[in-house]
DNA sequence: TCTGGGGTCCTAGGACCC
DNA sequence: TCTGGGGTCCTAGGACCC
């Protein structure tokens, strides 16, 4: 084999990664941001789910609870804001339209990162074609990226690991197309921040003696196999520049579709938790029928807050539907059912969500028929109600909901530091002064 | 007061069958 | 006295990702 990028499949794989993604898009819409340290908070306003490059080089880090942090942060200088998806998800479909600009074959895989094919190209040719791709989203799109490049996708994934690790000296772009390169970057990588590799996995590895990358890819995969699991023989055979995985699109028709939130604090009653899961029954029916499918299964969970001392009660389950449905009052009633078996009094949940599981396809004017329960008619005045519930909810905030959500509001999101929604709504555009 | 929400895949173990 | 074992299917939970 002459180099790592013409291993026996030809392919060669980019990762383009968008830096710290929400940071980046409240940056661009507000220029008082820029090279300032900002963070983005989760739902709830909870914990840093996205920090500037300038807040992690004052020690803010990514999953900190901003309460904790808060008052230190500010006296730092830290700029704050509260998630902004409207924001993020149009700034997405921007980065993901302009990558196609550079290739036939680009697979989503989260909101800020995409693996784009360039199998074919010249080798010599790639690192420039890497730069030049970060010039464009850069250009046109206004948001900095890095680009890794290699054999395989844990490859690529790792070169734009590195990327991050030796920014001053690589400018976002870096290109894994030789055994020793291969070997001085893995040998430099940590065995956690290895594509597959989490916590539990890295810390019971290193308890063998494996501590870096270049350690794990030495081994052989079926040794990994017998005495770990296929997941991370599949890793041991990418890292030696043998794809075997294939990265899924994630806009593909999701297998399952779950709402959930937690609350703004604790909740006992009854009848709130009601409310929260009426809710939740609302919005992952609305999911699921804008990707044109119908639920079997109907599952429901309750958490108490792992982090308080308090007594916990953490329980789930999942019922089968008389038969499929689209129909969001029926998940309701089902997920009800489920709530009363699982609901003890006494406790402080925390969270709440809605699973809908066993998704097939919703075939327009043909569908199963509940033997018992409804006839034909009801079931097209209800698939009416729900497509016209729908219709009303995309165009007005807060239109149609189930009765038993209204009155309630403690379950409800914080979100004090949004930033406006920029490129999505009219009255909220930036305002351009002469 | 305040620690996210949404997914995927894999595995172990129970149920069941012959 | 002697009380199987192997295959398949299903599910809950774990680990991981961003």
């Amino acid at each position: 084999m002459t180099g790592h990028l013409s291993g026996y499949k030809n392919q060669v794989w980019a990762l383009v990664d968008v830096k710290s993604f929400y940071c980046s898009c409240e940056q661009l819409f507000d220029p008082s941001l820029v090279n300032q340290p900002v963070v983005v908070l989760s739902n709830n306003d909870g914990c840093c789910v996205a920090v500037s490059e300038q807040a992690k080089a004052l020690g803010i880090q990514r999953g900190a609870p901003w309460f904790k942090i808060e008052r230190e942060a500010r006296q730092l200088g830290v700029q704050v804001r509260s998630s902004n998806y409207a924001l993020y998800a149009d700034m997405s479909r921007r980065f993901i339209e302009e990558l196609h600009r550079f290739s036939p074959h680009v697979e989503q895989y989260s909101i800020d990162e995409a693996f784009v094919r360039l199998d074919g190209f010249r080798l010599d040719t790639l690192e420039q074609y890497g730069s030049t791709i970060r010039d464009a989203i850069r250009d046109h799109i206004g948001l900095p990226v890095r680009v890794g490049i290699g054999a395989t996708p844990t490859l690529a994934k790792l070169g734009n690991q590195a990327a991050k690790q030796f920014e001053c000296r690589v400018e976002g772009v870096i290109k894994i197309d030789s055994d020793v390169r291969r070997q001085w970057i893995l040998e430099r990588t940590d065995i956690q921040d290895i594509w597959g590799i989490g916590a539990k996995t890295a810390s019971r590895l290193r308890t063998t003696g494996i501590d870096n990358a270049l350690q794990l890819a030495n081994k052989t995969p079926a040794d990994m196999r017998r005495l770990w699991n296929v997941g991370l023989a599949r890793t041991v055979m990418e890292l030696q520049g043998i794809a075997c995985i294939e990265p899924g699109d994630i806009d593909e028709t999701r297998k399952q579709i779950l709402s959930s939130r937690s609350f703004g604090s604790g909740i006992s009653n009854f009848d709130e938790l009601k409310a929260a899961l009426a809710f939740h029954c609302q919005r992952a029916g609305e999911k699921l029928r804008k990707q044109g499918s119908q639920a079997n299964v109907v599952g429901v969970f309750l958490r108490t807050n792992r982090h308080k001392n308090l007594p916990q009660h953490n329980r789930s389950s999942a019922m089968p539907l008389s038969c499929p449905s689209q129909d969001s009052y029926k998940f309701l009633d089902l997920a009800l059912l489920q709530l009363k078996q699982l609901y003890r009094p006494g406790y402080e949940y925390q969270t709440i969500g809605v699973i809908l599981n066993e998704l097939t396809e919703a075939k327009n004017d043909s569908f199963q028929l509940d033997m018992f329960n409804s006839s034909a008619l009801d079931e097209h005045k209800r698939r009416d109600l729900m497509a016209i519930t729908d219709q009303v909810n995309a165009r007005f905030k807060n239109g149609i909901k189930p009765a038993s959500v209204i009155g309630s509001t403690n379950w409800h999101m914080r979100q004090a530091f949004r930033s406006n929604r920029w490129t999505t709504r009219l009255d909220e555009l930036p305002i351009a002064k002469c």
